[in-house]
DNA sequence: ATCGAAGTA
């Protein structure tokens, strides 16, 4: 019987039919059809592994990367353990050369090695590294998938792909039969999925003894990690960087100093640094002139810095903003050559997604915008807060990538002291109901007996149970029909309760546009400077009623450009009507999965002469009646559920002349201004 | 009188 020479995923089934056989024959029922039908599985899966085995690329390593001169002990670290911990800084090469070193390890041919990276971008880029370095082509033997592209093939041995797709993946193979190794890279990250995943895989590892697991990480906190996985054991790596200056330098304080009238902001100590910077390297002879990286906390700060470093007219110098909702060209400048010293003004994309070359010195406020959920006011709020040490030294890091750098932090080094050691994981800053329903979907037992390396805090557990019952997806924390159908729509449950709602009521097709539109930035752009004549552009979509109605005139009149103009004049035509061509984009990619989905529920698409406002709004409520609110008397606040005070977003229609109820898409802001996009009645 | 950055069946 053939146990070695096929594919993992057909093991499974090829045992399972061999017990069936079996059986059969003992029962003395005929047996040949299932004979011929097994011999036929097990021909084409032997084949197939054939196949990738005669495929298998020259192995070769980039010698002059840390992790090269390791791979010996990490191959063998491989062959004799399920779980490795890999720790090792940006720069040891970890992430490209360990998928190589797996497939040297002999795996990759059974199955697959899955990589999964945080970040879409990430994992296209590591495959087309990888791809280059073993000469082979970009979608066959390594490959990548990531939302809305797949460029994998029947004989990958190497797919990288984004952590969400590797957690989409268990719905159709819940012991992961398709992988012989998995690599979960950046686990540093916490974020919400590689908790779940890692989670999730302690509990595949015993049903899947010949799965391999390696988790890479930064040099944080990975003895967690190996605690996680039964002490699995740790291999560090070291990083190819340079010693990087940290200086702490405070901004003044009016209590500090009796000259000062008032306090320091942030932009005048950017500002200060800046040309304190600029002036020891002069003094020092440096003949170049090195580029700054400033983290600040939003667009707003990068605005007013640019605006005071603009008035400081420093020579030579170039001031680039960077944040993720620019544009792709926009971002791409950052990577364009220039000459004289550039100033990037950045938000925590630089942190960790995106990574500005050539960087000689760091600012660092020390602040970032950080989600966190609350519990009590059930709004996901966006604070600014002290960043973590952790934090703290990635973006110190970002200045010793080529050469010796300098970090100017503008606190003093016992605030450094007193701040917590890592950021949260996302798990605890969260709205958990989404999770829980994925957990409830796949059967995986009570949330408080899941192995997350660490377990969220009861009362968030709660409270996305309770989210869940509310929308009809659980009863008794049993998974209602609705529940099943909300686990199989790739958007928040919420989103995903309207569009059951407007199958209900025939207006499917309205609503997911609606739906889509929610589950994305606005795509809508409003730039400081030309405010009338944004909101000019914008107000043909404008809609008496609801701002929810706006998105189907916004899409309505995108339709018919985006199928009379060519690409480039569409993404002109966008720039004229301020709207952010990659969002528009994103909208209708989201709008095809969505519909896709839906189609798989068997919801219909039903064509309408005319718009049937209460339908669609009645469907909105589904989702988002905990959003309703009653204007008080004698004053423009509005009191929604709770007994919470809300206002309207000043960008709603609504805002001038509220009406008697509203519905809101979205409650946000510390003051919990309602973001308002609305219908009365 | 207006919001960070990641991600998906």
């Amino acid at each position: 019987m053939p146990t070695h020479a096929v594919m993992t995923r057909d093991r499974h089934l090829i045992h399972q039919k061999q017990g069936q056989l079996r059986q059969r024959q003992k029962d003395g029922l005929p047996f040949d059809r299932m004979q011929s039908e097994l011999n036929e599985l097990i021909e084409k899966s032997e084949t197939l592994h054939q196949a990738r085995l005669s495929r298998l690329p020259k192995i070769t390593y980039d010698e002059s990367l840390p992790v090269a001169a390791r791979a010996d002990e990490i191959i063998k670290a491989i062959q004799e353990n399920q779980v490795v911990i890999i720790a090792g800084e940006t720069g040891s090469g970890k992430t490209t050369q360990l998928p190589k070193m797996c497939l040297q390890a002999g795996r990759g041919i059974a199955g697959l090695i899955g990589h999964t990276q945080p970040r879409r971008i990430a994992a296209r880029s590591v495959a087309e590294r990888i791809s280059d370095e073993l000469q082979v082509n970009l979608g066959e033997q390594v490959g990548f998938q990531v939302r809305f592209s797949d460029e994998s093939n029947e004989e990958t041995l190497i797919k990288l792909m984004t952590d969400g797709i590797l957690l989409a993946e268990i719905q159709q193979d819940k012991r992961l039969y398709k992988y012989d190794t998995i690599i979960i890279d950046e686990a540093h990250e916490r974020s919400l999925n590689i908790d779940f995943l890692l989670g999730y895989l302690k509990q595949v590892l015993a049903a899947r003894p010949d799965l391999k697991v390696i988790v890479t990480s930064a040099t944080i906190d990975v003895e967690r990690f190996s605690q996680h996985f039964e002490n699995a054991p740790i291999i560090e790596v070291s990083g190819r960087t340079y010693p990087v200056e940290i200086r702490y330098q405070p901004l003044l304080s009016k209590s500090d100093s009796e000259e000062l009238d008032e306090d320091q902001s942030m932009e005048q100590g950017v500002l200060d640094a800046v040309e304190l910077l600029i002036a020891e390297e002069r003094q020092s002879g440096y003949r170049g002139a090195g580029d700054i990286l400033v983290f600040l906390p939003g667009e707003r700060e990068i605005r007013e810095t640019a605006e005071i470093l603009r008035r400081a007219e420093l020579r030579g110098t170039e001031v680039l903003p960077l944040y993720a909702r620019l544009s792709a060209s926009e971002q791409q400048r950052i990577f364009k050559s220039h000459s004289g010293r550039r100033i990037v003004l950045s938000t925590n994309v630089a942190e960790t997604s995106l990574t500005v070359p050539g960087i000689r010195y760091v600012i660092d406020p020390g602040l970032a915008r950080i989600s966190r959920y609350s519990v009590r006011s059930k709004v996901q709020q966006l604070p600014i807060e002290k960043i973590s040490q952790a934090s703290a030294n990635q973006r110190a890091g970002r200045c010793g990538r080529v050469a010796d750098g300098i970090c100017i932090r503008l606190y003093d080094e016992n605030d450094f002291n007193n701040r917590p050691e890592f950021t949260d994981p996302e798990i605890f800053r969260t709205n958990l109901a989404s999770v829980i329903l994925q957990m409830a979907n796949l059967k995986l037992g009570a949330v408080e007996k899941f192995p997350f390396v660490e377990m969220p805090e009861k009362r968030m557990i709660n409270d996305g149970y309770r989210a869940l019952t509310e929308l009809g997806a659980l009863h008794k924390d049993r998974l209602t029909p609705i529940g099943r159908q909300l686990a199989k729509l790739p958007i928040d449950p919420k989103l995903g309760r309207i569009l059951i709602a407007a199958e209900q009521h025939s207006v499917l097709k309205e609503v997911a546009i609606i739906v889509s539109a929610l589950s994305i930035p606005d795509p809508r752009e409003r730039p400081q400077d030309k405010k009338t004549q944004s909101d000019q552009a914008h107000a043909v979509d404008k809609d008496e009623d609801s701002d929810f109605a706006v998105f189907l005139n916004l899409w309505e009149r995108f339709e018919e450009q985006r199928q009379a103009l060519s690409q480039n004049q569409l993404r002109q035509y966008c720039r004229k009507q301020f709207l952010n061509f990659m969002r528009m984009r994103e909208w209708r990619d989201i709008h095809r999965q969505i519909m896709i989905a839906c189609k798989q529920l068997g919801f219909k698409e039903v064509q309408h002469e005319e718009r049937h406002y209460e339908a669609i709004h009645r469907s909105l409520l589904a989702g988002l009646f905990t959003h309703v609110a009653n204007k008080m008397e004698d004053s423009k606040d509005m009191l929604g559920c709770r007994s919470r005070k809300l206002s309207i977003f000043p960008g709603s229609m609504l805002f001038k002349k509220p009406p008697q109820w509203i519905m809101a898409a979205e409650l946000s802001g510390n003051q919990q201004a309602v973001r308002a996009r609305c219908r009365s009645y």
